[in-house]
DNA sequence: CTCCGCAATCTGTGATCGCAGATGAACCGT
DNA sequence: ACGGTTCATCTGCGATCACAGATTGCGGAG
């Protein structure tokens, strides 16, 4: 069914039942977090209808995420008018790629600067689950613990506009970060990257700080790439 | 009244009486060149059903449009449930302007990269359009002539999300930015820099493209802070 | 058994209606 | 005549209905 992704609820809040804000807004943001997450795989469908179903919502405030969505690059329109999670080209990826070496290259030298002790007790804690979670190997949990992480450090930053931006490249990228499943070995290496951003996040070292989110994107990059040049045109 | 100022049609198009796409796509990119191009104040109202009524539509696409462009940080949401276009903090113009240095920089590289002919044909059309309107020290003209120019460079760079990434930002200083009214010095002072930036664009030269894009971004910066920082509080 | 065709049903998109909250102006009481 | 209050009207937001295009599956013909 067209709703399937529903059902794998793993992110922010599962059972709160879309209470606070709008309801567009809420939508919005339980989806983008389940595509930062990984919870939708390149290329499933999604339709304005089912979710509103299962959802039990009308089809209103669903459309408008869905055209959020849409509009961001999230999601993409087929020929045939139906509503998909958007398939990467590799030079989509390399172009989001690059974007992101620089926005969140920036994040963190600012990160570094305006952390609180707050930021940096949240980020530790952040790291905490991100360690466990790679112990667990279980890759939707690494993969929402390394949104949540990540997160923690450019949120430090207090720009919000750049954290949205990022967001937003991380909306795009999640769903082809999750169907390159990442393997015990990927998780080994880039959690080097991430015991040396929580390093430098402590000790408020911006350059070293940048260099392990920037290594982290770049090696994590290359999997990705590959495994997005593999199943090239392939749009089931 | 609220829709005052749709009254000013100076950008793409104009009469064309919404066409092609669907009309949610139409109208938000009739509003978007608007915003760019500076066509509203901050704290300008709009409302969607004034805009649908002045545009002859259901209420239905302009709402959506609407809705986008707020999440999109260029209308904001008052307190008593009306919309109208966001009024920038000194920090928040600050911030865009850092990140607009970054990607706008990013792009200019690699627009000196990437260009073809027709691409530096297109720029050096855009350039002349631009000299004839900062002659003629028409504001509206000047500023529309000046987002065209930049966004013929950038567009040559074929990074389209890239390029999405900094209308955004455009989309949201635009308004600020026309409010600065720029006067026939700002105008001379900045011309330097473009036609810096067009000599460097057709030798390719892509340091000398970047340092001219971002000396053009930092220097209208400064005046544009300024009389951000003057008219703080002002909600008007 | 295979293949062509029609119809039911799905999709996104637009229009219309209704609701709660807030604003502002006209109106009533003193 | 002036101040306080109420009501008409505006706002955004959600629900429901309607429509054109495309897909899919069922049925009938060869």
């Amino acid at each position: 069914m067209a709703v399937q992704g529903i059902s794998r609820d793993s992110f922010g809040g599962g059972t709160t039942p879309l209470q606070r804000d709008s309801l567009q807004q809420q939508i919005y943001e339980r989806l983008r977090n389940r595509l930062i997450a990984g919870s939708f795989f390149p290329g499933e469908a999604v339709s304005s209808r089912g979710l509103a179903q299962a959802l039990d919502v009308s089809a209103m405030p669903v459309r408008e995420a869905l055209t959020r969505l849409t509009a961001e690059g999230a999601l993409e329109l087929t020929n045939s008018r139906t509503l998909r999670v958007r398939v990467l080209t590799p030079d989509d990826f390399d172009e989001a790629t690059a974007i992101r070496l620089d926005l969140e290259g920036m994040a963190a030298i600012r990160a570094a600067g305006q952390a609180t002790g707050e930021d940096a007790a949240a980020v530790r804690r952040l790291h905490r689950d991100l360690i466990a979670a790679a112990e667990s190997v279980d890759a939707d949990r690494y993969l929402s613990a390394n949104a949540a992480f990540h997160s923690g450090i450019y949120t430090a930053a207090r720009w919000p506009l750049l954290l949205g931006m990022i967001q937003r490249l991380w909306l795009i990228v999640g769903p082809s970060i999750r169907s390159s499943v990442p393997d015990r070995q990927h998780m080994a290496t880039s959690m080097q990257f991430h015991n040396a951003a929580a390093e430098a996040m402590e000790a408020r070292d911006a350059t070293t700080l940048r260099s392990a989110v920037v290594d982290d994107i770049r090696t994590a990059a290359i999997n990705i790439r590959a495994s997005l040049a593999d199943e090239a045109g392939d749009t089931t």
